[in-house]
RNA sequence: GCCGGAGUGGCGGAAUUGGCAGACGCGGCGGAUUCAAAAUCCGCUUCUGGAAACAGAGUGGGGGUUCGAGUCCCCCCUCCGGCACCA
């Protein structure tokens, strides 16, 4: 006899999925309407489950990218049969270096190479059969799309940042608010005293009047608190890469995407004003549910700490020099072990000294740090520096101290100079070792403390005059106040955070919405001209270069035009001007796109109003969205600080893409664009799918094909005969392990896939993708087939009288799969899955158990759940069924098997009904033969009886 | 160096609150079915000793708290991730 002609096979099962597939798309079963659309059904509370959109590369979707997807789509699948309104959008973002570097490779243009990968992710996402509503699909590249990106930015170029204002913790608001208050009076006109790139001369000037004020006047003040600006900063150069980019980008002194070194370079750059939001961003990180490891990340990066600025008289200034010099610390208490100053090579206070002559040591000194990237800076940590030839007054005890420049201050933190309290510092104390400084200890070491070295601990203020006896906490404060009551120096936040670089001199990116005039002075364009179209350039390939050349320079066409062309409304309509020639990082896509989703075709708006309060609003007691709409605005009080329900993607984006979006989040809630001060409210990432590989007793990696296993657990080197032990790797080409999705769906089919990815392990884990394993998956899915499914005949197997200990069972699952699911926990879900399976394998399930069987697997095996249900004569979709649910009275035996342990180890097991308190199941126990048996002669000394657990005899 | 996470059979992993360690899957072994194989079904599978009953050991190592520890506390080792001259 041949195969029963009704098997699940993989031939099968890609016969019914695709079918499933074309039958889900035809009826609009992924569709989820909006608010006021038909179909809608207000009475529904919402979900809004994301993932983290991907960047279409030509090289298709790596394991990784399904295993999340299928996570969300597991969740989003359940949570709409439990009764929500679920939107589970796709996109892609497809702006960025990685493209341009492809398109580059291959000569293909990438508005091509990247239309024809997201065509190909695409494909295999629904042939993976996720219920994504694609007719919200979008693209960062679309000219609909990223002409509200570009609105975003002139929202943000258009706002100040108010530090008193949200109850002084802050809040930004629209830049016209500020003039009117410059204008009436009601606020000092001065440069912003928080702009970095304003040196000290600039913020002390004030203005009296803003009428009598120049237009050139008007504009340095105004510019200075722009949350979008243009600023001449110290920012990380890829000449490789032939751009800029953020500090988020670079790692360990190389560039993130490439792996090229980087340099120093002051450049005039657009800058994000993110330093203004960083308490904030700091602080609702308490307000969102997210992975400990990613808000500790996000904390440092943001790096808050506080200190005191301190000013110190410099006696021998150069001209063109303030004549003092500010530095932050973070221990005002040891100011009188200041022996020396030490300012960065890119500090003021040198280009002033190099101007007016300056030793030839200093020029040398600074064109050697200057020049060295990020990768040799920090190679070397060895001291090095030289002499200013200026010295300074410590404001504590009146002593003149030295200058030095040197590069192990850097001039990106602070004030880019510090006060040298070496006897308090490690790294101090190894250049005052080097270079002969004085050493005066200022705080009390204990007895125990290495003579040798800095102590940095807590301990009583020595060599301190008023300060001596204190410790340090109260010596700082002490500190602080001598130093505000004299005008030498006052309290200060300081954050590691730096503005954000937000241009970039690549192609393909979005073009920034700004023209400059004749004068050079930038205007936002009109926004009836948004979108600003990017250009068709056919030479896109960076020069590599030690200056900045925006490759949309050469489209000399579009960078030419006029006022009235660009909609700049300030200018006469045919003044000439040239369009701004910077793109876009890749990281404005995906600042907001989670957003656009909401309401995706809106042509009025980024996101429509009632669209966006129905997604984002979330109430903290779980009611309906719908409450949360009445109030209108959000509620910290009723609602959660985070719009989206659930987002899962790599942490690969900690402090990239995830603090960014946070900003232009807060930036938009301010503006009263967006209702939630915070756009996703738990954040969930996915471990990495390694692959194994081979380790030879060098250490050295074998390829998966040159090695063979002897027996259980012994491998191989075929070649050598040398054995190897199985190890975990990244997917590589070279080691072999590559697994392509592509193949494992024409291999085993999509349900058979999804189920593998989400068996492997806890989803947060990074685990191992073993080949051999899948099969299990999809001899489960075949088990399951055959429970329902007679496999001779095709028809639905079904008892007469339903197995009341399989009911019992399924309660039981049911209850499992559905906590299981509920905290991502699918890989216990799916082996409580099994385990029913197997149980009911053999034995006869009557049809509306296998109904219920097949709804509660519709999730996690969506098509041969669809094939189930309709074999079965279900009604309508599976998909679109409610969640059967389980009865509270199935999950409780009549009697329960209970160990008794001896001293803690488990001797026999008695049976006993169920509910027993302590007292009875004590009796109980005692009264048992083998229990009698097992005290036997000894004394019983304590028993402990936990109900329905266990009893341990103490003898 | 600092911060975060982890370490459980041959492998992936389970144990949700301190209460039966190893669920479930892979692999392995044995059996049924078959002319045979594949497929399927059934059984066994932490280690050591033992034919078995059973005994002992056992969650990276060492110590502790507890009637009872994979879980809590202290010390140490290893691996993964992040940060790294931030004053």
């Amino acid at each position: 006899m041949s195969e029963p002609e009704h098997r699940y096979d993989s031939t099968f099962a890609g016969e019914i999925e695709t079918r499933w597939q074309s039958v889900w798309a035809e009826r609009g079963a992924f569709d989820q309407p909006n608010p006021g659309e038909p179909g809608f059904d207000a009475s529904k509370p919402k979900y809004f489950v994301l993932d983290m959109f991907p960047y279409p590369s030509g090289a298709g979707l790596h394991v990784g990218h399904p295993e999340g997807y299928t996570a969300t789509d597991i969740l989003g699948r359940y949570k709409k049969m439990a009764g929500f309104n679920v939107l589970h959008p796709m996109g892609f973002d497809a702006f960025g270096l990685p493209a341009e570097q492809y398109a580059i490779q291959t000569g293909v243009h990438p508005a091509k190479t990247t239309r024809t990968a997201i065509d190909n992710f695409r494909r295999q996402l629904q042939r993976l059969g996720f219920a994504f509503d694609w007719r919200r699909e979008l693209a960062t590249i679309d000219e609909d799309y990223y002409g509200w990106t570009q609105w975003i930015f002139l929202k943000l170029y258009n706002s100040w940042f108010d530090p008193q204002a949200g109850e002084a913790r802050g809040r930004g608001r629209p830049i016209d608010e500020l003039i009117k208050e410059f204008a009436n009076g009601s606020r000092p006109i001065r440069v912003n005293p928080e702009a970095s790139e304003h040196d000290s001369d600039t913020k002390s000037r004030t203005f009296a009047s803003w009428e009598g004020l120049s237009t050139a006047d008007r504009r340095l003040v105004i510019d200075s608190y722009r949350l979008a600006y243009i600023g001449e900063q110290t920012v990380n150069w890829c000449p490789k890469l032939g751009t800029a980019l953020a500090n988020e980008e670079v790692i360990d002194g190389k560039s993130e995407r490439g792996g090229f070194p980087v340099f120093r370079k002051p450049l005039r750059q657009w800058m994000f004003r993110i330093t203004a939001y960083a308490g904030r961003l700091l602080d609702d990180l308490g307000e969102v549910e997210w992975p400990e490891s990613t808000r500790v990340q996000q904390t440092e990066w943001i790096g808050r700490s506080t200190g005191a600025e301190v000013r110190f008289e410099l006696v021998d200034a150069p001209a063109g020099c303030s004549g003092a010099l500010e530095v932050f610390t973070t221990r005002p208490d040891t100011l009188f072990g200041a022996t020396y100053m030490v300012v960065a090579p890119e500090h003021p206070l040198v280009d002033a000294l190099l101007e007016a002559g300056g030793s030839d040591e200093l020029r040398n000194y600074v064109l050697t740090a200057r020049n060295r990237s990020d990768v040799e800076r920090q190679e070397s940590k060895k001291k090095t520096g030289v002499l200013t030839g200026v010295h300074a007054i410590n404001p504590a005890n009146g002593d003149r101290v030295p200058v030095w420049c040197a590069d192990y201050v850097l001039a990106g933190y602070g004030t880019g100079a510090i006060m040298a309290v070496p006897a308090q510092d490690d790294r101090d104390w190894e250049f005052a070792k080097a270079f002969g400084m004085p050493i005066v200890r200022t705080v009390q070491p204990p007895a125990d403390h290495d003579e040798e070295k800095a102590f940095t601990g807590d301990g009583p203020a020595i060599n301190s005059a008023f300060l001596n006896g204190l410790g340090v906490a109260d010596a700082k404060s002490k500190m602080i106040a001598w130093l505000e009551e004299r005008g030498k120096g006052e309290r200060k936040v300081n954050y590691r955070l730096r503005d954000w670089l937000f241009s970039r001199q690549r192609y393909w990116g979005e073009p920034f919405p700004i023209v400059f005039d004749a004068d050079g002075h930038h205007h936002p364009i009109g926004e009836h001209t948004l979108p600003l179209v990017l250009p068709d350039l056919v030479d896109y390939e960076p020069v590599e270069s030690q200056d900045p050349q925006p490759l949309l320079a050469k489209a000399t066409d579009w960078i030419a035009t006029t006022a009235g062309e660009a909609g700049v409304k300030d200018l006469p309509v045919d003044a000439p001007v040239r369009r701004e020639a910077n793109t876009m990082p890749g990281w404005a896509g995906s600042c907001w796109y989670y957003l656009r989703y909401c309401d995706p075709k809106n042509g009025d708006r980024f996101v429509g109003r009632d669209a966006e309060r129905y997604w984002m609003l979330t109430p903290k007691d779980g009611a309906s969205a719908k409450r949360a709409n009445e109030f209108g605005t959000f509620e910290p009080t009723l609602m959660k600080a985070g719009g989206v329900d659930l987002y899962i993607g790599g942490a690969e984006h900690a402090v990239l893409h995830l603090l960014y979006a946070r900003f232009w989040h807060k930036v938009l809630f301010d503006l009263g664009e967006v209702s939630t001060p915070e756009p996703f409210a738990k954040l969930f990432h996915q471990g990495m799918i390694t692959s194994f590989a081979y380790q030879r007793k060098d250490g050295s990696l074998a390829a998966v094909d040159t090695v063979e296993e002897r027996e259980e657990g012994v491998f191989i080197e075929t070649a050598t005969g040398d054995p190897v032990t199985q190890v975990t790797a990244k997917m590589s080409k070279s080691l072999k392990n590559v697994i392509n999705p592509d193949d494992v769906l024409a291999e085993h089919g999509a349900d058979t896939f999804r189920l593998y990815e989400m068996y492997m392990g806890p989803l947060e884990a990074s685990k191992p993708w073993d080949t051999r394993a899948i099969g299990g998956m999809h001899r489960f899915i075949q088990r399951l087939w055959r429970v329902v499914i007679d496999e001779e005949t095709g028809g639905v197997r079904s008892a007469d009288t339903p197995d009341g200990e399989l009911e019992k069972l399924l309660h039981r699952m049911i209850a499992k799969v559905q906590g299981d699911t509920e905290r991502l926990a699918f890989n216990t879900a799916i082996a409580a899955m099994i385990e029913f399976v197997n149980a009911a394998t053999g034995k006869s399930l009557s049809v509306d158990q296998s109904k219920r069987l097949t709804l509660v697997v519709s999730p996690y095996v969506p098509h041969v759940a669809e094939e189930l249900w309709s074999r079965l004569g279900g009604e309508g979709l599976a998909m679109l069924q409610g969640w059967p649910g389980f009865d509270e009275s199935m999950l409780v035996d009549d009697e329960v098997e209970v160990p008794v342990q001896v001293k803690g180890k488990v001797k026999v097991r008695i049976t006993v009904p169920a509910g027993l308190d302590a007292a009875a199941l004590e009796t109980a126990a005692l009264a048992h033969d083998e229990v009698k048996a097992l005290i036997g002669d000894q004394t019983l000394r304590k028993v402990v009886a936990v109900p329905g657990r266990m009893i341990n005899l103490v003898l």
